[in-house]
DNA sequence: TCATTATATCTAATTATCTCGATTTATCAA
DNA sequence: TTGATAAATCGAGATAATTAGATATAATGA
């Protein structure tokens, strides 16, 4: 866990805004009717509906989730054409606990 | 609390390093030889001995100081014409728990 | 008062981040 | 196979952060 990156990844009011519409993925975002609800990723949310929501270029939220990713904040699973995106809340709550304990 | 600009302040190594180092004053620093002991501010480090362990130039520490006092994470308080930071582990505990419950 | 020390502020150069539009890659459907 | 759609990557311009050095302010002590 590098908290320096996830820190950095925090510290953008739109990544920090994408993380907590996530926590409620029906509710902002409405249901993802393309995801197949066999699939077992619940609470996964296409790129596009994100970028919609955000407002932003396509290219900035595609780069700022493979970053969110990357420092463990999200995790991603694709279907076809599609790219899903949810929050890792076991990475989450490991950082909240190094904030808790050791910051 | 803007926890926006308290990420934002963490998000830079050498603030988050002085942070760190500011949890040991002592071990870290040494014993601050030119604060009142009377002054019921324990654990304060002035600026110079921040400056001289973190290596960068003296107004970039100031500023980093005023910064992180300014998002609440540092107090400090003045004694003559040394300045002396702490962390404020009130409103660092206060952030903690908004990560821990919000983020 | 004047020189010294500690800290804060200002200015400027370098580097990083943000953001977009264009292009590329991957998948799907006809 | 071809055209359409979704996402990722690339290149570039604008903005912000980092950092240093110079100067200003504040306090001390001779």
């Amino acid at each position: 866990m590098n908290t320096n990156l996830i820190f950095k990844a925090l510290s953008n009011e739109v990544r920090a805004q994408i993380l907590e519409w996530l926590k409620e993925p029906d509710e902002n975002f409405g249901p993802q009717i393309f995801l197949p609800p066999d699939s077992d990723f619940r609470g996964g949310i296409c790129v596009g509906s994100i970028q919609e929501k955000a407002g932003l270029a396509q290219s900035v939220i595609s780069s700022y989730l493979t970053l969110m990713k990357n420092v463990g904040l999200l995790e991603s699973k694709r279907f076809g054409q599609w790219t899903y995106y949810r929050r890792d809340e076991e990475k989450i709550k490991a950082f909240a606990e190094y904030v808790k304990t050791q910051l």
